[in-house]
RNA sequence: GUCCUCGUAGCUCAGUCGGAUAGAGCGACCGCCUCCUAAGCGGUAGGCCGUGGGUUCGAUUCCCGCCGAGGACACCA
């Protein structure tokens, strides 16, 4: 029985009471069972009495009687009290506790997952960093979350496409492709150029590629350096990512935009709406009127496309493209994009709180010795993610930016990272399963086949084995949540709290036969019970792409 | 100036759709390996949950003010 089957009962039992005539209910009460932080009060506790109290005009402890009278008959539950103002403690019973091993192990790899998103067609679009350099720590963020976010989604029912918008075409381009070319001739970059020494490496790749480049008149010379470099720096972006476990399913490009006539298109949506003007000789976007500061600007009054009717286009695009829910994941540095992008969904008309979501992520401060290092593309100073894995590995730099949600800004010393390596809760959380694994190889070698063996689930019942039951089935709940609230992290914490529930149990309760003792039920039932906590440790890992060994 | 996010243990941070004794990791200290992985387990020390009000049976959680930190406010890209 997981929470959510509780829950239910307690809700039919509710109605049922009401229509009975035992009190009235206006509405049918939002039932919340929990674990309660001590075990004293039980496998699961509800505050229902109390949330109805006021509704049925019952006292609280009153109502809860009656609640926990009933509840107490339900099969599976072994006892329910009332305690305190008004809670009411449940115990399910060790059989329909330990069940759930089995209901897990069955599940496999589809543990956990939902279906609270079914039907949504989702577009995460993260990390968009432009191709004019490496990808650096402050990406690397998005780079795990906005990929964890994506996987969350799906684990919960949503068809999700992750995409990663390149923003190819502009001024930055232009001076992009002027830096490569004048460090390729051995000149000084432009004062407004990129001055990372990424840029010398970029520049004998593109001398590499094409010899003859340095010998194109001028114009055409400038032209060739900003398209080889932007090939070349895309592909080491795209190779990165790729390392990292972070896979898009489009790389849209912004010139593409443009060709296809999208942005023609886009205006014209947001003039069939209604909320576009002139003024002033430019095209202007009435924002305000969907909560934005002031008016956006679409069409220059000398002609041009402002970047925002890019933008804008960008999202009508997207959903011409078939997905109902647009997700931006950004850093706190375009958090004036949060208002505007929404206007514009309304502007389309759209729903603005359905259509389109902005998630802010704050920015990831660096310290080495205690020291903020200023990260600047165009001054060169960066700390790339290749270099971040290089020194901690992928799962731990994946993990480690994923156990903290986005919304607060982070701080990572580099050489406590580098140095913390074996203290960090990612290794927490995988040596749990590499413990289990062996475990489960072992029992392989002496020859023991649990799953053939006769499961009885009531011999788990021990406190530990309680206990780690009960954080097993918190599982669908948290990915849930993480789904919904679009916080992978939840994940990882509740990773660590199974791991501490996991390594509890295993240091109190022997899983092998030892010695020449004989097979027993209380064995077999345990390595149900880990091979149900290893399946939910790989569930849990996989949706923050982080891996599960099998050994450490 | 306006708006947004944040203030929880020495450090880095969880938690909070209002609930029963506020958590983890790191750091400090003390214990536990003749049999399944000690990257583990048990224990000790460490908190006016920034601050002042309000709502409530009940506030670290919700509302308002204040203080402090970070960020955003272009016919830029």
């Amino acid at each position: 029985m997981t929470p959510d089957d509780l829950a239910a009962a307690v809700s039919t039992l509710v109605s049922t009471l009401a229509d009975e005539g035992a009190f009235r209910l206006d509405s049918a009460p939002d039932v919340r069972v929990e674990r309660p932080k001590s075990r004293e009060h039980g496998d699961y506790a509800t505050n229902v009495a109390l949330a109805l109290a006021k509704q049925t005009g019952m006292p609280p402890r009153e109502l809860a009687g009656m609640l926990a009278q009933r509840l107490a008959t339900v099969e599976g539950i072994a006892s329910a009290e009332v305690a305190g103002p008004g809670f009411i403690n449940v115990r399910l019973d060790s059989a329909t506790q330990g069940g759930l091993a089995r209901t897990v192990v069955e599940a496999g790899p589809l543990w956990g997952h939902g279906t609270s998103l079914a039907g949504r067609v989702v577009n995460v679009e993260f990390i968009s960093a432009n191709p004019t350099g490496p990808i650096h720590l402050g990406h690397t963020r998005w780079a795990a979350v906005g990929d964890a976010i994506a996987r969350v989604l799906a684990a919960a029912g949503a068809t999700v496409a992750r995409e990663f918008y390149i923003n190819d075409r502009g001024v930055q381009m232009d001076r992009f492709g002027a830096s490569v070319m004048a460090v390729a001739h051995g000149r000084p970059v432009p004062e407004d150029g990129y001055h990372g020494a990424y840029v010398v490496d970029l520049a004998a790749a593109v001398l590499a590629e094409q010899p003859g480049i340095v010998d194109l008149p001028e114009d055409e010379q400038l032209a060739a350096f900003r398209e080889v470099a932007y090939a070349v720096q895309l592909g080491q972006q795209q190779q990165v990512l790729a390392l990292f476990g972070t896979r898009f399913d489009v790389w849209y490009s912004e010139r593409s935009l443009h060709e296809s006539g999208a942005v023609e298109r886009g205006l014209d949506r947001l003039r069939e709406q209604g909320h576009v003007f002139e003024q002033d000789g430019a095209l202007w976007l009435r924002t305000t009127d969907f909560g934005d500061d002031k008016d956006r600007v679409l069409i220059k009054a000398d002609g041009d496309y402002t970047y925002f009717a890019t933008d804008t286009a960008y999202y009508v695009d997207k959903r011409a493209r078939g997905f109902d829910l647009a997700i931006y994941l950004l850093g706190a540095d375009h958090h004036g994009y949060v208002n505007r992008l929404r206007a514009v969904a309304a502007c389309a008309g759209d729903d603005m709180d359905d259509n389109i979501e902005v998630l802010i992520g704050q920015l990831v401060k660096i310290t080495k010795a205690g020291e903020e290092v200023k990260l600047s593309k165009r001054a060169g100073n960066i700390v790339t993610l290749e270099d971040l894995v290089d020194e901690v590995g992928v799962d731990a730099a994946r993990y480690t930016l994923t156990r903290y949600p986005v919304d607060s800004p982070l701080t990572l010393d580099v050489a406590e990272m580098i140095r913390a390596t074996n203290d960090n809760p990612v290794f927490y959380v995988q040596y749990a399963h590499a413990r289990i694994a062996s475990v489960l190889r072992n029992a392989a070698e002496l020859g023991i086949d649990w799953q053939a063996a006769d499961f009885d689930p009531a011999l788990l019942d021990h406190e530990r084995e309680n206990n780690l039951l009960g954080m097993l089935a918190e599982f669908p709940r948290v990915v849930a949540s993480a789904a919904e609230l679009r916080e992978p992290h939840r994940v990882a914490r509740y990773l660590e709290d199974l791991a501490t529930a996991y390594h509890r149990f295993y240091d109190a309760c022997w899983v092998l036969p030892r010695g020449d003792e004989e097979l027993a039920g209380i064995h077999v039932a345990r390595m149900w019970l880990c091979a149900a906590a290893r399946q939910t440790f790989a569930n849990g890992l996989d949706l923050l792409g982080v891996s599960a060994p099998e050994r450490m």
